[in-house]
DNA sequence: CGCCTTTTTGACTTAACTCAAGAATGGTGG
DNA sequence: CCACCATTCTTGAGTTAAGTCAAAAAGGCG
């Protein structure tokens, strides 16, 4: 089966290489951006510590870290110790398993908001391999926070039951709609599925990846994900802006989605 | 497309309906079983009450009812009411999800010890249908008690933490296994994966079920589901005991899942 | 025992995989 | 700035696995 793409597993981790700026190829690990104050976060009421209040803050004993990554960079691989939680900021973040085989298989998208390494709070090492798509920027909140977080105040934990949740839905629709159904159907729903993002002259563009992990969301191979996206080029159901991204006729989605 | 069992939703929903012993065709929907005493509970170790202690029972002010039922017995529609968490305590249940084009997916399978509908704590309806596959027993507990408990010790939150990352862990491994790979390798998984029963003789059992069913849960036809199971049988890498139920040879299963 | 449902099998079609080569793209270094 | 290199993407041709439609066989139930 050559279904996934061969895991390359490359590179170093950004866990524990919080130090500044590596540049290898042309791809940025990470850059530490400080200690964000997350009474004035922008995004906060999107994310982990939406409920916290005054008080709660006061819980905090360890620093919580902003770090921002380039595309391709590796936030964490399975089975590495998980000794953070990471809410996103920004960018896009796919979350890997590998099977016995060496293939891969992405079970999941992380978007801005959502908590990414939440099994960190449970166990001691790291469930899934979580790269960055598209560049952006995380939250580092080291577990001992959350724990005691969650030990003292009960608005933490409803949000991380509703994380939980958030994931465990998205990982049962990801299998209706991405691993079901004709390739071509699987793509469209994908498409559809993906943020929408607004450019200069409003027209909504749905950024787009590798061929290689599109099959690897869709199970598929990376030939049949190349040819059904050129496919659509052609019909134009999507057309083109710049490189890998596209303006979406989300009707026509709709249709070959076989809704 | 067909690749998936059409849906039925017949009948009535046992939520709502316990009653007594409903009989319908062959299947009974469900037999009250009387209440429960949890602290006496042979698999509550397993169970989500696991952690309680004696102080933390006196917080349940309403009913838990203990409720049987048969294959085939729907606990829940996707959509209803969701007014109680159930813990089962025997047979094997699925669940469900339905797609905009009325075919089905399987996306996961419940054994005895876990949770169904822990949605139900979150949200006023279901996510999916549960059907019984092997007749079983479930606690229900309404939501009030879970809620209640939850605010009240955290002994139940953590248990309840641990469920969804159960689940959570368990849809991403339906995922990368049964979902990934030719129809064989998937078969070959699904076999592995299922509980194996003793038997009279000692020889390990497990008992498979309908091939719409099996279809469902790995994203293929009846018919290939059919073939291969069919051949399988041919080749002696399962072999058939009673009707459903088979002696595997895990190793030569193993190599076929492309471990 | 006969009816109905599910399973199995066959024959055929088609979608997707495989292998391979050529085109496009982006990055690198002269 | 341009030429070159390494990827990644696209496309083609051939093969194969899985889907489709249909009918026969087997089981289970009343």
């Amino acid at each position: 089966m050559r279904t996934m793409a061969e895991n390359e597993r490359s590179g170093s981790t950004a866990e524990d290489d919080e130090g500044g700026a590596v540049v290898r190829g042309s791809r940025i690990d990470a850059a530490w951006k400080g200690l964000p104050e997350c009474r004035a976060c922008g995004i906060r009421d999107l994310a982990l510590f939406a409920d916290l209040e005054e008080a709660d803050f006061k819980l905090i004993h360890l620093p919580i870290e902003e770090l921002s990554y380039g595309a391709g960079a590796v936030l964490y691989n399975a089975g590495d110790p998980a000794r953070a939680v990471m809410s996103l900021r920004g960018g896009l973040v796919k979350l890997v398993q590998y099977l016995g085989d060496g293939s891969q298989r992405i079970v999941r998208l992380v978007r801005p908001g959502d908590s990414i390494g939440l099994e960190a709070t449970l166990q001691d090492s790291y469930e899934h391999t979580a790269v960055f798509l598209q560049p952006g920027m995380v939250c580092r909140i080291p577990v001992e926070v959350v724990r005691r977080l969650n030990d003292e105040t009960p608005r933490l934990h409803h949000q991380l039951i509703t994380r939980w949740h958030r994931s465990l839905k998205q990982a049962d629709d990801w299998l209706t709609g991405l691993s079901t159904g004709n390739a071509r159907a699987r793509v469209a729903r994908l498409l559809l599925h993906l943020p929408r993002e607004a450019t200069a002259d409003g027209t909504p563009i749905c950024v787009l990846f590798s061929r290689e992990d599109l099959g690897a969301m869709l199970g598929v191979t990376t030939e049949t994900a190349s040819r059904i996206i050129a496919e659509m080029k052609r019909s134009g159901v999507i057309n083109e802006r710049k490189f890998n991204q596209f303006a979406c006729d989300d009707d026509a989605l709709r249709s070959l989605s076989g809704e």
